[in-house]
DNA sequence: GGGGGCTATGGGGGG
DNA sequence: CATAGCCCCC
């Protein structure tokens, strides 16, 4: 048996690789060659004498998935196709078409993405008519998908006290019943959030225990799981479903770092990983601690700052490249300067160290920084793509099509409908749709039946009977023909190519191409076949196209590979990179983020993200920051990030000045609010008026009625904390978020009732 | 029912 | 600053 590959492993990686039986769990640190044990492990499976179909190895991005696969087969070859390899979210949908029935759900079903999500919960509020501004939408689907990842039905949700206490002092208490609503809907429109395609796998396994769960369990006789500290608590309990019963092997083999897991807002707990080993005693670990990426300033750099981190797993992570250059720190007065001073030592850097464009990244906290970025790159005629934020399937016009593709599938599609059902116009109105809904939520019917049942004006009812007409034969023919045929077809005789033909601006050129590069992608679809598994491979319908895009994000673009320079949050940089990377706004209020900085996990998982950014790059770091930039149309003044000044001078490259002390920007930085140019328009509260008297800190306690310049009125729930780092939670009557925890030794309180 | 212009509001990371 | 929602007028 050729075993070859072996050698290009180091002692633990191999011990990590050849380690086939029985729980594993592998840290491993950035760059230390993580994706190569993966690989090599399902390689070693295979050669084994496993199947490939037997093994499932679950990512967190399709790219991950990909690049494994890819990797897989240069070792094994083409059985590398039969492995069960892809995201989470995509391998579950497979399954979870294959048994739909068992849930309630039709096959077909549809996927649900943010917008739609939204768009229905908007909804919901409406009819029931709740105030929209205590309700929230983005933080009602925030709340909705935490329950959904803690395996909390709108049931318990109602019972748990908790939960209801929490909702009802944020002056949301009916929130359960949105979450209610909202399940029932996308039940009854055949759909599925993003959550949902855990949520109900874990739900198809729990209630039908025998059948399916032995099923699975033996079709997946080897499971992987890359980046475990992103799972959330459903993700585990699935995997347990799965690998933790009477008389199973147990083999699943997790790889992970703890201190890259920045993706707790998503529902990621950090617990997982920490406590493996409780729930797999038997546990063999391994830790990948050299660092194969990156230079020694770099490495030392990165471990400088994660040891602030209080929780995590002890490694030591170091490298041989001694050689390498200091990190450069860069300040600019503004962000336009930060944007040129960063196109400039990219040219410098193009130039001394024969750095490509395609080796070098720029990264950002937020995807509304890359503004400045694309401008000096544009300006300087250097190449330069930019990933996230918009991608190209939530294109206005690229998601119309895709709606009456949606319909042709899933005609109980509700968002779907409603997205087209005017669209082009065909003179069916608000008030049409309303009564439609209407209807429909009295009879307990769909959206779907209501068209040609519920009562309506002649016009209006022609119009609907006609629009269902189209929809059905849209649906015949999907079930015929291949993708790109259907899709052309509706195309052309659902209007919208003829409607966005009569628009002859710019615009509507540019959208008239997207609709055709949608197009051309269907195309694709049919021409080549990537399946993620042995199911399915050969299926070129519709529903098997729109099941392959509703997953993907800009990420997964395979189309452009090219020389360019990458621009990109570094949530997306995490896995990747470059000889060269620019971490660019680093200051409070940026990174970290402004919704961080109230408590100590949010903090934590700030330098997490840091350290994520530190490590892409293998050369060359530079860090810059800016004392002003704009944001939301006001200039701001943000101190240097506290991240900076946790790396230690002798890594620093000495040519650049250093700024003040780090106490010394410590008051101001946690106020908030500093010295300020007069005639400057900012964000903060520059001076109190005349009539507010601050009382000290000390005076503050629980129960009193105290005003806050900025936040009004509020009440003193608690106090923690002693002498200077004494904090108060306070609850204000007149703000969004009334529950705030405010710093005493900076806040300006004054006492309005004891 | 449709379209244009105005105001208010919110603004993070992603599958 | 960008978008959603609203009002007004056709």
């Amino acid at each position: 048996m050729p075993l070859d590959y072996l050698k290009d492993l180091n002692d633990v990686q191999q011990q990590a690789v050849t380690h086939l039986d029985g729980p594993v769990m592998v840290i491993a640190g950035p760059g230390s060659g993580k994706t190569r044990v993966l690989t090599y492990r399902i390689a070693h499976l295979i050669t084994s004498g496993i199947y490939p179909e037997q093994i499932l190895a679950l990512t967190f991005t399709n790219k991950a998935a990909r690049e494994m696969k890819e990797r897989i087969s240069r070792v094994v070859g083409d059985q590398a196709r039969r492995v069960w390899a892809g995201t989470f979210h995509s391998i579950f949908a497979r399954i979870l078409r294959v048994e739909a029935d068992r849930i309630g759900y039709p096959s077909n079903f549809t996927i649900y993405d943010t917008e739609d999500s939204k768009a229905l919960i908007t909804r919901i509020i409406k009819d029931m008519h709740l105030d929209k501004n205590n309700y929230n939408v983005s933080s009602v689907r925030a709340r909705i998908s935490s329950a959904k990842c803690n395996l909390i039905t709108p049931k318990l949700y109602a019972k748990d006290e908790e939960l209801m206490q929490i909702d009802r002092f944020y002056r949301r208490p009916m929130l359960y019943a949105i979450y209610d609503r909202y399940v029932s809907q996308c039940k009854m429109a055949g759909a599925m959030d993003f959550d949902d395609l855990l949520y109900k796998l874990f739900e198809l396994l729990q209630t039908n225990p025998d059948e399916v769960v032995d099923k699975y369990r033996r079709r997946f006789a080897y499971l992987l799981v890359d980046e475990f500290q992103d799972t959330n608590y459903l993700q585990y309990a699935i995997l347990k479903k799965l690998v933790k019963y009477e008389g199973s092997n147990e083999n699943l083999c997790i790889v992970g770092d703890d201190a890259q897991s920045i993706y707790a807002f998503r529902g990621a707990t950090i617990d997982n990983i920490l406590n493996f080993r409780k729930d797999f005693p038997n546990l063999v670990t391994f830790k990948l601690e050299q660092n194969y990426r990156s230079t020694q300033f770099i490495v030392e750099a990165a471990n400088e700052v994660i040891r602030y981190n209080k929780k995590q797993i002890q490694k030591k992570i170091w490298t041989d490249q001694i050689d390498g250059n200091k990190l450069k720190v860069i300040k600019s007065i503004s962000d336009n300067e930060e944007g040129r001073r960063v196109a400039d030592l990219i040219v410098e850097y193009k130039n001394r160290h024969h750095v490509s464009n395609n080796e070098i990244a720029i990264l950002y906290r937020t995807n509304a920084q890359s503004r400045v970025f694309e401008e000096y790159l544009r300006r300087y005629n250097l190449p330069y793509k930019v990933f996230g934020g918009l991608s190209f399937y939530q294109r206005k016009e690229v998601k119309d099509l895709i709606a009456y593709l949606r319909l042709a599938v899933n005609p109980q599609d509700e968002e779907a409908i409603r997205r087209v059902i005017n669209y082009p116009k065909r003179g069916m109105g608000n008030s049409s749709v309303d009564k439609i809904s209407q209807f429909a939520a009295e009879k307990t019917i769909t959206f779907w039946e209501s068209l040609v049942q519920c009562p309506l004006p002649s016009r209006p009812e022609k119009i609907a009977k006609q629009f269902r007409q189209l929809i059905e034969e849209f649906g015949a023919r999907a079930v015929e023909k291949n993708a790109y045929e259907v899709a052309s077809y509706i195309a052309q005789s659902s209007g919208l190519i003829d409607a966005l033909k009569s628009d002859n601006s710019l615009e509507g050129l540019s959208r008239l191409e997207n609709l055709t590069a949608l197009l051309d992608g269907i195309k694709e679809f049919i021409d080549y076949d990537e399946a993620e598994g042995p199911l399915l491979t050969e299926d070129k319908s519709l529903a098997s196209y729109l099941q392959s895009i509703a997953l993907l994000t800009d990420l997964d673009d395979e189309t452009s590979f090219g020389d360019y320079i990458t621009l990109m949050s570094v949530h997306s940089a995490k896995g990747l990179e470059f000889d060269a990377v620019f971490i660019v706004g680093l200051e409070e209020n940026i990174f970290p983020s402004f919704q961080s900085l109230e408590t100590q996990d949010g903090i934590d998982e700030e330098r997490r993200l840091f350290y994520v950014a530190i490590t892409r790059a293998r050369k060359l770091l530079t860090l810059t920051y800016a004392n002003s930039r704009y944001r939301f149309g006001k200039v701001v003044y943000n101190e240097p990030s506290r991240f900076l000044d946790e790396i230690s001078e002798k890594l620093l490259d000495s040519t650049v000045p250093r700024r003040a002390s780090a106490s010394a920007n410590h008051r101001a930085r946690i106020q908030g609010s500093f010295r300020v140019p007069k005639g400057v328009e900012t964000t903060q509260t520059v001076a109190p008026p005349v009539d507010f008297t601050p009382a000290s800190p000390h005076q503050i306690h629980a129960g009193m009625k105290v005003k806050h310049l900025k936040f009004g009125i509020g009440k003193v729930i608690s106090i923690d904390g002693y002498n200077d780092s004494k904090v108060a939670t306070i609850f204000f009557n007149e703000v969004n978020n009334p529950q705030r925890r405010i710093m005493l030794k900076f806040a300006k309180l004054q006492i309005v009732e004891d």
